[in-house]
DNA sequence: GCACATTTAGTGTTAATACACTTAAATTTG
DNA sequence: CAAATTTAAGTGTATTAACACTAAATGTGC
């Protein structure tokens, strides 16, 4: 549905403001279907977020503010979404030999489990959001995004 | 700066995937800016939202749920940020004279008073964003943003 | 070496989100 | 008309975001 229909609004809306309000309400839109898909698994999307992060770092692991310059949300209290994780064995922490400030987090057997079953789920479902776009449609959406960030 | 980048990432994305990352950290980026923009007058962006929805429907008001309806984050609970508006003045809250199960808010003279401040300060920033891009390529951004969630 | 600033992780606190639930009024149905 | 259902608003509660702050370790300049 086009944005105008989802916000019942009735001025018409410079460009700008539109794709402005649009990628806010389609981010919303995203957020909340994803908060759905996790629910069942016990995570949260930040969560999911420090997983796959952390997955595409293995064997190594990362620091706390490594991960927090990855993630979507820069916001997000890493320290304390990391203990989360650590407490249902998703993840592990272990000082840093060198320098002592930092601690190196790395995800565990029992996370790269999860998110192969969250990843399988998501399979099953067919409900991959952006299915409508074809691939060329998805760069160049990506492409205005970084260009609107300038 | 490019999504790969902000994100440091390594491994190269499936364009939708792409795309979908570039929208959660856009709106994420963006959710940041206006927090800042508002924090010194003392509201929230879905503050601001119900605002500017209330703004746009004067003089008849709407109902909580209408609101709800027309706010970019639909999970936001509308009456405890109501009630939040109307302790600082800015909306007034009526019963509904035929149904008495609904509430009218609208927009108080302080409140359209705030808006016009907010709007000025935002006029001098210059920060609007999304100024990189063309009028087309916001009208096209839109659309394929239209197109992702369908 | 020592004072000073910087970096890294974590904490404290207020407010907002997410979701289920409750309450009350209106509408539908038998 | 009375009972059941639906609709609207609000509440309860646990979790998270947002921001400033602290504590400890490291780096820097003298």
């Amino acid at each position: 549905m086009k944005l105008e229909a989802e916000l019942k609004n009735t001025k018409p809306l410079q460009p700008r403001q539109r794709a402005l309000l649009n990628i806010l309400f389609t981010a919303s839109w995203l957020d909340c279907n994803q908060n759905r898909q996790l629910r069942g698994f016990g995570i949260t999307p930040p969560q999911y977020n420090i997983l796959r992060i952390l997955n595409g770092s293995v064997p190594k692991g990362l620091s706390v503010l490594d991960i927090k310059g990855r993630m979507i949300d820069r916001s997000s209290n890493v320290s304390r979404l990391v203990e989360k994780l650590r407490l249902a064995d998703f993840v592990e922490r272990v000082p840093h030999h060198e320098d002592r400030r930092m601690v190196v987090v790395t995800i565990s057997d029992k996370g790269k489990t999860l998110l192969q079953e969250i990843e399988h789920s998501r399979f099953l479902d067919e409900k991959m959001p952006g299915q409508a776009l074809t691939e060329a449609e998805a760069m160049e959406l990506a492409h205005l995004l970084d260009k609107f960030r300038e």
